[in-house]
DNA sequence: TCATTCAACTTGTATTAACAAGTAAAAAAT
DNA sequence: ATTTTTTACTTGTTAATACAAGTTGAATGA
């Protein structure tokens, strides 16, 4: 178990306002109160309330007005860090579920990765796991993961039931995502995939392969995403 | 003619090494100049230098290290405001060609549109119109456009040729885009698209539903674009 | 009544200062 | 020679302050 070091101020501030919008404290279109209103409140300087705001206007929570305020914006559905959104009905937080197909192995890495890779992840060689996402109940995500078997003690031991990679990276190995490239395609589902995500004959997916960035240098994550995009699209922000 | 305002330091810096970076100055994995010697050079202080940085960092162009400095990130070629990756090779400067398919035109908005609008929006019409933009002499997007008009006279009387509409927007109507919302689906191409973009049968084309935020209130550019993914793949950072 | 001006907000930009924390290489000790 | 410690860097965080610029609504004028 890692310990948490002491978070930043703006850092805190940023995750109060973050949890009261999404709590629905501050509701879509609300103005949230003014900076020097903030600097009061949580009794700390204008540059950290701003640092706070901008990483929440970043993060496309609020959008701010000169002379005007910070705005609520609206804000998509999370999934690991994909964001959708249903294209006909809203949808709600709890029919979201996560299934194991290939339980996490350690192995070696494909001969034709979709990533260069440095020579310390080579001979490091890789943990590899298959995960279905599923939001009322049809499989929506079809999720390959790849991470370079570096200073993860234990981890194809753990249970990954009910809890993201994500968070059992961080919770016990420190390991924070800070960002990362992706590249998107559409193309037809194989077989395998079509199986899993119930598709029906002909129909396209959108492929994602992402390289993820985190806080310990030279640790990546790696995944190949296939989505059915039928009835939820990937929503982003730019 | 949009007369435009003495920019401030940060973004003059930020233009600056953006450039730098782009011409090749700083290269993917170079070291840049430390915080304070980048203050020196410009004679700018520490919170202006880091703004610079900080934005250049969201867009992508650096990564920062604490106790080591900032990294330059290699970079995607970008078209509009999409960025583009090519699977095979790298892809140049010069082979990249717009083509008006539908000229600027006046009209309503469409009875079932992408996003809401407003009710200034309906009533104020729309300028509408079909772009195709080639890669290497193939179409790879194609790119309907609908923009509120709304303070934009003789607009569908411009020249639209060798000049992004973002660049036409800016240069006459002080017109800046600031960020915005995007979906992204998998879809089988219809006939029409097939045909633009010279698809072969039964291929699949991403499909992106864009609402762009200006810096003008109340003002949005949306899009509805569909894209060739099968020799170069959208690219983007997170 | 209507339009204009003005005052009181808001966020944006800039300066200066100090210390914390992470990194890497030189220096010292074993 | 190897390991450890130190030192000199780097970026990260926080502070206090001032003025510029955009927005809004009240006060003022015609």
């Amino acid at each position: 178990m890692v310990t948490p070091k002491t978070i930043p101020q703006y850092r805190r501030l940023y995750e109060i306002l973050r949890k009261h919008i999404l709590d629905g404290v501050y509701k879509e279109g609300d103005l949230l109160p003014s900076e020097n209103e903030l600097c009061q409140m949580y009794t700390m300087t204008r540059p950290a309330v701003r640092q706070a705001l901008a990483t929440l206007s970043n993060d496309g929570y609020i959008r701010k007005h000169q002379g005007k305020g910070s705005i609520v914006h609206h804000l998509p559905k999370e999934i690991g860090i994909l964001s959708v959104s249903g294209t006909t009905s809203a949808l709600g937080d709890r029919n979201l579920k996560t299934r194991i197909v290939v339980k996490p192995v350690l192995m070696r890495w494909p001969d034709d990765f979709m990533f260069p890779l440095t020579d310390l992840e080579k001979e490091s060689g890789c943990v590899y796991m298959e995960r279905l996402r599923l939001l009322d109940d049809s499989p929506i995500f079809y999720d390959i993961s790849f991470i370079a078997n570096i200073n993860l003690p234990r981890i194809t031991s753990r249970k990954f039931v009910n809890r993201s990679l994500f968070q059992i990276l961080r919770d016990h190995y420190g390991v924070e995502i800070k960002g990362g490239d992706q590249r998107i395609k559409a193309i037809m589902a194989s077989a395998k995939i079509s199986r899993l995500l119930h598709l029906k004959r002909d129909q396209p997916v959108l492929h994602l392969e992402r390289k993820m960035e985190t806080n310990k240098p030279g640790l990546f994550l790696y995944s190949s995403i296939f989505c059915n995009t039928e009835k939820y699209a990937i929503f982003g922000r730019f």
